[in-house]
DNA sequence: GTTAAACTTAACGTAAACGTCAGAACATTT
DNA sequence: AAATGTTCTGACGTTTACGTTAAGTTTAAC
């Protein structure tokens, strides 16, 4: 109906049986999410409604979550993607904070990659175990 | 005393708290992952004493939480290191497993390295922000 | 216009991973 | 032998991150 259709995608709002589907989780856990300042839906009524920046937000939630960062950990890094809206001396502080977190994730990083390594010389020395012990190669 | 003293490193065990102090956990923590099945200390009357197999897995306990892994994903990892002592039939289970979470790390690693990659963008983003507003440069 | 579907708040429940005592046993120092 | 230090086994408490009803409200469908 709308002639001038502004960007539907950017525009784009969902509720929240959407977004549940959208990141596989639970209405409760988006409105935890909500009660603990990580997300900010809009109301519509007494309605939420997630626009793009939810979306964004959620993303790293997930993403922070995977690497076994805490919500609280997430909460204070969402700061650096909506740094818009905030005092300078609130941006620099979370900006300090964005870049010891940077360390920690390439150190995390290098560490998983070590791990990795160590996995791999671990599971050949076991599978060569299962192999002397007349294992059917086949089945590994 | 002993003339032949046989390897004191690998032989070498520790009390509850010197575990603590070699780890940076409380002994809580140590009893509580016995209880779980994660360390297996042997006794000494009813005295608790870490052997290198366990200093071994404690290493890669406090790994694995890093990575955001729970004790139980850790503990079924961990039979890993210790196969010889099991039935070809859990090992063989185990070494599936191990296939699995190797995928799953190296999914891991590379989704950290994404992240990082945008959290680099966005710190950049958000100096170029702090500066224009007049921040002085050296105090980031 | 009412019934059903989707949504709301509020409150209690739960699993994981420990923290924090209490009370007793054992070991060591003096 | 008495005091001190370390360790032990319960057992209850706590935080995080939600799950799970319950009971009311709003919106959409018929």
């Amino acid at each position: 109906m709308n002639v001038i259709s502004t960007k539907s995608k950017e525009d784009k709002v969902n509720t929240i049986t959407e977004m549940c589907k959208l990141f596989q989780v639970s209405a409760r856990t988006l409105r935890f999410y909500e009660s603990k300042e990580l997300l900010f839906p809009i109301r519509k009524g007494q309605h939420r409604l997630f626009t793009k920046s939810d979306r964004g937000r959620m993303k790293l939630i997930m993403q922070g979550k995977r690497f076994g960062f805490s919500l609280e950990e997430i909460r204070q890094l969402l700061n650096l993607y909506n740094f818009g809206d905030h005092r300078t001396r609130q941006i620099k502080q979370t900006y300090q904070l964005g870049l010891k977190r940077l360390c920690s994730m390439e150190q995390q990083r290098k560490e998983l990659g070590i791990a990795i390594k160590d996995l791999k010389t671990q599971l050949q020395l076991c599978k060569d175990l299962l192999v002397k012990r007349g294992a059917d190669s086949k089945d590994l």
